[in-house]
DNA sequence: ATGGTTGCAAACACTTTGCACATGA
DNA sequence: TCATGTGCAAAGTGTTTGCAACCAT
């Protein structure tokens, strides 16, 4: 039993799901493992394109709506007024985006004042500013069961 | 010289960077002022109307472009899908956002990991997950003169 | 076969823009 | 007065939805 494990297709993750493993949901589960970085509608409509499976936007919104929905992936915005879509699978971190070229990095340890220190010198980046929200519930949802 | 500084209209702070005072203006400047949390152009368009002052959504988003543009006022995005504007004369400052009522709380410190703790206890705010991003401009960017 | 998926068109929310008219300094 | 600001209409993104045709299981 030699390659048991090379070049899996995505389609045990997509019927792991209770999702049917269609061209394109295949080829967008794909992009995202090799990919480094979140990823928006508009590459995956091009990505598709050019793997020559032709989507529609209305598809590709539903296809990643339904993988965050199933816990597949992780929707981010970072302010740009458009979402991204990451593998959900990921230990936690962090972006570093450009403001200039929107070039996005992925940062792993996190110690916001003295991260940001840290990230000028090590990394180069010049940090303008930071963003940091914590999302769930408040105290008062908490109580009502509703 | 008693009562200096009460009610102070904000015709001097517009004025101060070059923006006319309008009635739109200074009223929105008022809400930013006693309002604790970073508001929404709809939020401004009600309180507006509240005040008998009709105004268009266009210059609304003009408005807070040009005080955003001035100095005057920080935009934010909170995974929302449009964005929300405080004044920017605050001291560094993170959200509490409710992703069940939308409730926005402000914080003040900062240490991720122990703050994350610090949250479900001393606010009782079940963090299900936070946001950091950094942004700024990268090496390659730097390096670059135009 | 049949229920989940897709394409297409339409609609929606948020935001920007052009231009003529109005107004604050 | 006159540059700046506003209203209105139109257009531009990003995203969702309804419905008929399609295809993975």
């Amino acid at each position: 039993m030699v390659n048991v494990k090379i070049q899996h297709d995505c389609k045990d993750e997509l019927n792991g799901v209770e999702l049917r493993a269609t061209p394109a949901r295949i080829a967008l589960m794909h992009l995202l493992e090799t990919t480094d970085r979140p990823v928006d509608v508009q590459t995956m409509i091009s990505f598709l394109e050019k793997k020559g499976i032709q989507a529609d936007p209305a598809t590709v919104f539903r296809i990643v709506n339904m993988f965050t929905e199933k816990g597949l992936t992780k929707q981010i915005q970072l302010q740009e007024g458009k979402s991204r879509y990451e593998l959900a699978a990921q230990n936690d971190h962090h972006h570093l985006v450009c403001t200039k070229c929107g070039d996005i990095q992925d940062i792993s340890d996190c110690n916001i004042e003295v991260l940001e220190k840290e990230i000028s010198l090590k990394k180069k980046f010049r940090v303008t500013s930071h963003s940091l929200e914590f999302f769930g519930i408040c105290n008062d949802c908490q109580k009502k069961t509703s």
